[in-house]
DNA sequence: CACCAGGCAAGTA
DNA sequence: TACTTGCATGGT
Protein backbone atom coordinates (compact mmCIF):
# COMPACT_ATOMS: atom_id res chain seq x y z
CA UNK A 1 0.00 0.00 0.00
CA UNK A 2 1.61 3.46 -0.94
CA UNK A 3 1.45 6.27 1.11
CA UNK A 4 -0.82 7.71 -1.32
CA UNK A 5 -3.33 5.20 -0.92
CA UNK A 6 -3.05 5.40 2.92
CA UNK A 7 -3.87 8.76 3.08
CA UNK A 8 -7.07 8.44 0.96
CA UNK A 9 -8.37 5.28 2.62
CA UNK A 10 -7.73 6.83 6.32
CA UNK A 11 -9.52 9.62 5.10
CA UNK A 12 -12.28 7.81 3.48
CA UNK A 13 -12.60 5.42 7.04
CA UNK A 14 -12.77 8.49 9.12
CA UNK A 15 -15.26 10.27 6.92
CA UNK A 16 -17.94 7.56 7.12
CA UNK A 17 -17.26 7.02 11.42
CA UNK A 18 -17.53 10.97 11.83
CA UNK A 19 -19.36 12.50 8.78
CA UNK A 20 -19.24 15.89 7.96
CA UNK A 21 -17.52 18.13 10.86
CA UNK A 22 -17.99 21.68 9.58
CA UNK A 23 -15.53 23.17 10.92
CA UNK A 24 -13.56 25.20 12.92
CA UNK A 25 -16.28 26.07 15.78
CA UNK A 26 -16.10 30.13 15.92
CA UNK A 27 -18.33 33.09 14.55
CA UNK A 28 -16.21 34.94 12.73
CA UNK A 29 -12.24 34.62 10.78
CA UNK A 30 -11.08 36.84 13.92
CA UNK A 31 -12.30 34.48 16.76
CA UNK A 32 -11.34 31.27 14.99
CA UNK A 33 -7.35 33.20 14.93
CA UNK A 34 -7.85 34.12 18.39
CA UNK A 35 -8.92 30.28 19.33
CA UNK A 36 -5.76 29.40 17.08
CA UNK A 37 -3.45 30.86 19.68
CA UNK A 38 -5.29 30.18 22.84
CA UNK A 39 -5.66 25.98 21.86
CA UNK A 40 -1.67 26.07 21.94
CA UNK A 41 -1.06 22.87 23.63
CA UNK A 42 -3.88 22.96 25.93
CA UNK A 43 -7.25 21.80 25.87
CA UNK A 44 -10.37 22.76 23.13
CA UNK A 45 -12.60 23.14 26.09
CA UNK A 46 -10.42 25.77 28.08
CA UNK A 47 -10.08 27.33 24.95
CA UNK A 48 -14.10 27.62 25.14
CA UNK A 49 -14.41 29.15 28.16
CA UNK A 50 -11.58 31.88 27.30
CA UNK A 51 -13.33 32.57 23.98
CA UNK A 52 -16.73 33.40 26.19
CA UNK A 53 -15.26 35.03 28.50
CA UNK A 54 -13.49 37.81 25.57
CA UNK A 55 -17.11 37.99 24.30
CA UNK A 56 -18.97 38.57 27.49
CA UNK A 57 -16.46 41.55 28.02
CA UNK A 58 -16.69 42.84 24.34
CA UNK A 59 -13.17 42.06 23.72
CA UNK A 60 -12.97 39.87 21.17
CA UNK A 61 -12.60 42.66 18.45
CA UNK A 62 -8.86 43.73 16.88
CA UNK A 63 -9.85 47.63 18.11
CA UNK A 64 -10.92 46.45 21.62
CA UNK A 65 -7.78 43.99 22.14
CA UNK A 66 -5.20 46.29 21.33
CA UNK A 67 -6.78 48.70 23.56
CA UNK A 68 -7.06 46.48 26.56
CA UNK A 69 -4.77 46.37 29.03
CA UNK A 70 -2.66 42.88 29.50
CA UNK A 71 -3.68 42.52 32.77
CA UNK A 72 -7.49 42.53 31.72
CA UNK A 73 -6.64 39.84 28.47
CA UNK A 74 -4.80 37.96 30.62
CA UNK A 75 -7.16 37.42 33.45
CA UNK A 76 -9.76 36.96 31.13
CA UNK A 77 -8.27 34.12 29.01
CA UNK A 78 -6.83 32.75 32.43
CA UNK A 79 -8.48 29.49 31.49
CA UNK A 80 -6.78 28.97 28.25
CA UNK A 81 -3.49 28.25 30.42
CA UNK A 82 0.09 29.95 29.67
CA UNK A 83 -2.17 33.48 29.86
CA UNK A 84 0.69 35.70 29.99
CA UNK A 85 2.32 34.09 26.95
CA UNK A 86 -0.82 33.96 25.51
CA UNK A 87 -1.86 37.45 25.95
CA UNK A 88 1.33 38.79 24.16
CA UNK A 89 0.66 36.23 21.26
CA UNK A 90 -2.94 37.07 20.88
CA UNK A 91 -1.84 41.17 20.92
CA UNK A 92 1.44 40.49 18.25
CA UNK A 93 -1.15 39.20 15.80
CA UNK A 94 -3.17 42.28 16.87
CA UNK A 95 -0.53 44.33 15.99
CA UNK A 96 0.24 42.89 12.86
CA UNK A 97 -3.39 42.75 11.44
CA UNK A 98 -4.36 46.46 12.54
CA UNK A 99 -0.81 48.06 11.52
CA UNK A 100 -1.12 45.67 7.74
CA UNK A 101 -4.92 45.60 7.20
CA UNK A 102 -6.42 48.22 9.39
CA UNK A 103 -7.71 45.11 11.81
CA UNK A 104 -9.35 43.60 8.81
CA UNK A 105 -9.00 39.94 8.31
CA UNK A 106 -10.58 39.88 5.02
CA UNK A 107 -8.09 42.35 3.63
CA UNK A 108 -5.76 40.38 5.16
CA UNK A 109 -6.52 37.41 3.24
CA UNK A 110 -6.61 39.25 0.06
CA UNK A 111 -2.87 38.30 0.38
CA UNK A 112 -1.62 35.38 -1.78
CA UNK A 113 -1.32 32.19 0.75
CA UNK A 114 2.22 31.21 0.89
CA UNK A 115 3.64 34.86 1.27
CA UNK A 116 1.05 35.78 3.94
CA UNK A 117 2.28 32.42 6.03
CA UNK A 118 5.86 33.60 5.80
CA UNK A 119 4.60 37.11 7.41
CA UNK A 120 2.35 35.00 9.69
CA UNK A 121 5.41 33.03 10.66
CA UNK A 122 7.20 36.59 11.43
CA UNK A 123 4.96 37.31 14.45
CA UNK A 124 6.51 35.61 18.18
CA UNK A 125 3.89 32.93 19.63
CA UNK A 126 2.91 31.67 15.67
CA UNK A 127 4.37 28.92 14.27
CA UNK A 128 3.14 26.73 11.49
CA UNK A 129 0.45 24.99 12.68
CA UNK A 130 -1.06 27.88 14.23
CA UNK A 131 -0.52 30.23 11.20
CA UNK A 132 -2.23 27.06 8.82
CA UNK A 133 -5.03 26.72 11.06
CA UNK A 134 -5.47 30.52 9.99
CA UNK A 135 -4.76 30.30 6.86
CA UNK A 136 -7.31 27.16 6.45
CA UNK A 137 -9.64 27.78 8.79
CA UNK A 138 -10.51 31.65 9.38
CA UNK A 139 -9.03 32.04 5.54
CA UNK A 140 -10.49 29.21 3.52
CA UNK A 141 -7.04 28.79 1.82
CA UNK A 142 -6.41 25.69 0.34
CA UNK A 143 -3.47 24.32 3.25
CA UNK A 144 -3.16 21.42 5.05
CA UNK A 145 -2.84 21.60 8.65
CA UNK A 146 -0.40 19.23 10.68
CA UNK A 147 -0.78 18.62 14.63
CA UNK A 148 0.29 16.15 17.21
CA UNK A 149 -2.66 13.81 16.44
CA UNK A 150 -1.81 13.53 12.66
CA UNK A 151 1.91 11.90 13.87
CA UNK A 152 0.45 9.79 16.52
CA UNK A 153 -2.57 8.39 14.43
CA UNK A 154 -0.28 8.06 11.73
CA UNK A 155 2.83 6.52 13.28
CA UNK A 156 0.48 3.85 14.88
CA UNK A 157 -0.71 3.10 12.01
CA UNK A 158 1.90 2.28 9.56
CA UNK A 159 3.61 5.72 8.51
CA UNK A 160 6.51 7.17 11.28
CA UNK A 161 6.05 10.70 10.87
CA UNK A 162 6.57 11.02 14.61
CA UNK A 163 10.34 11.72 13.31
CA UNK A 164 9.35 13.80 10.40
CA UNK A 165 9.46 17.87 10.10
CA UNK A 166 6.45 19.68 10.06
CA UNK A 167 6.68 20.27 5.97
CA UNK A 168 7.86 17.18 5.43
CA UNK A 169 4.25 15.67 5.95
CA UNK A 170 2.06 18.58 5.03
CA UNK A 171 3.90 17.81 1.79
CA UNK A 172 2.85 14.68 1.29
CA UNK A 173 -1.16 14.93 2.13
CA UNK A 174 -0.55 17.79 -0.05
CA UNK A 175 0.82 16.18 -2.56
CA UNK A 176 -1.57 13.33 -2.67
CA UNK A 177 -4.72 14.88 -1.75
CA UNK A 178 -6.91 17.07 -3.75
CA UNK A 179 -6.32 20.65 -3.76
CA UNK A 180 -9.60 21.72 -1.98
CA UNK A 181 -10.51 23.69 0.98
CA UNK A 182 -12.88 21.36 1.83
CA UNK A 183 -10.68 18.69 1.73
CA UNK A 184 -8.20 19.96 3.85
CA UNK A 185 -10.94 21.34 5.97
CA UNK A 186 -12.45 17.93 6.83
CA UNK A 187 -9.51 15.77 7.47
CA UNK A 188 -7.75 17.81 9.85
CA UNK A 189 -11.21 17.50 11.67
CA UNK A 190 -11.58 14.30 11.32
CA UNK A 191 -7.73 13.53 12.41
CA UNK A 192 -8.26 15.71 15.39
CA UNK A 193 -11.47 14.14 16.92
CA UNK A 194 -9.93 10.74 16.10
CA UNK A 195 -7.33 12.14 18.35
CA UNK A 196 -9.72 13.07 20.96
CA UNK A 197 -11.75 10.08 21.05
CA UNK A 198 -9.16 7.03 19.66
CA UNK A 199 -5.77 8.12 19.78
CA UNK A 200 -4.73 9.86 22.85
CA UNK A 201 -1.05 9.01 24.74
CA UNK A 202 -2.84 6.36 26.32
CA UNK A 203 -4.73 4.74 23.53
CA UNK A 204 -8.42 4.24 23.35
CA UNK A 205 -8.13 1.25 20.77
CA UNK A 206 -10.77 -0.04 21.56
CA UNK A 207 -13.70 1.13 19.07
CA UNK A 208 -11.06 2.89 16.60
CA UNK A 209 -12.36 3.61 13.61
CA UNK A 210 -9.02 2.39 11.69
CA UNK A 211 -9.65 -1.18 12.98
CA UNK A 212 -8.46 -2.73 9.67
CA UNK A 213 -5.03 -1.10 9.31
CA UNK A 214 -1.73 -2.32 10.74
CA UNK A 215 -1.43 -0.91 13.96
CA UNK A 216 2.35 -0.42 15.64
CA UNK A 217 3.05 1.01 19.44
C1' DC B 1 -1.29 11.74 43.10
C1' DA B 2 0.66 11.86 38.02
C1' DC B 3 -0.29 12.82 33.47
C1' DC B 4 -2.28 15.12 29.49
C1' DA B 5 -4.22 18.74 26.14
C1' DG B 6 -5.71 20.76 18.46
C1' DG B 7 2.55 24.63 20.36
C1' DC B 8 6.06 27.88 20.45
C1' DA B 9 10.41 30.28 21.32
C1' DA B 10 14.76 30.44 23.38
C1' DG B 11 18.67 28.16 24.98
C1' DT B 12 22.29 24.49 24.64
C1' DA B 13 25.50 21.08 22.40
C1' DT C 1 20.52 20.48 13.09
C1' DA C 2 18.60 18.15 17.19
C1' DC C 3 17.39 18.10 21.70
C1' DT C 4 15.71 20.48 26.25
C1' DT C 5 13.01 23.67 29.00
C1' DG C 6 9.40 27.10 30.52
C1' DC C 7 4.91 28.39 30.03
C1' DA C 8 -0.39 27.04 33.35
C1' DT C 9 -5.14 25.81 33.60
C1' DG C 10 -8.69 22.19 34.12
C1' DG C 11 -9.93 17.29 33.33
C1' DT C 12 -8.96 12.08 33.92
Amino acid sequence: MTHAQQLISVYRQLDRHFGPLNWWPGETPFEVAVGAILTQNTSWKNVETAISRLKNADLLTPQALQNAKEQEVALLIRPSGYYNLKTKRVKNFVGFLMDTYNGSMSRMFQEDMWPLRRNLLEIKGIGEETADSILLYAGNKPIFVVDAYTRRIFTRHGIPMDTWKYGEIQTLFMQYLPEEVGVYNQYHALIVNAGKHYCRKIPVCERCPLQDMKRRQ
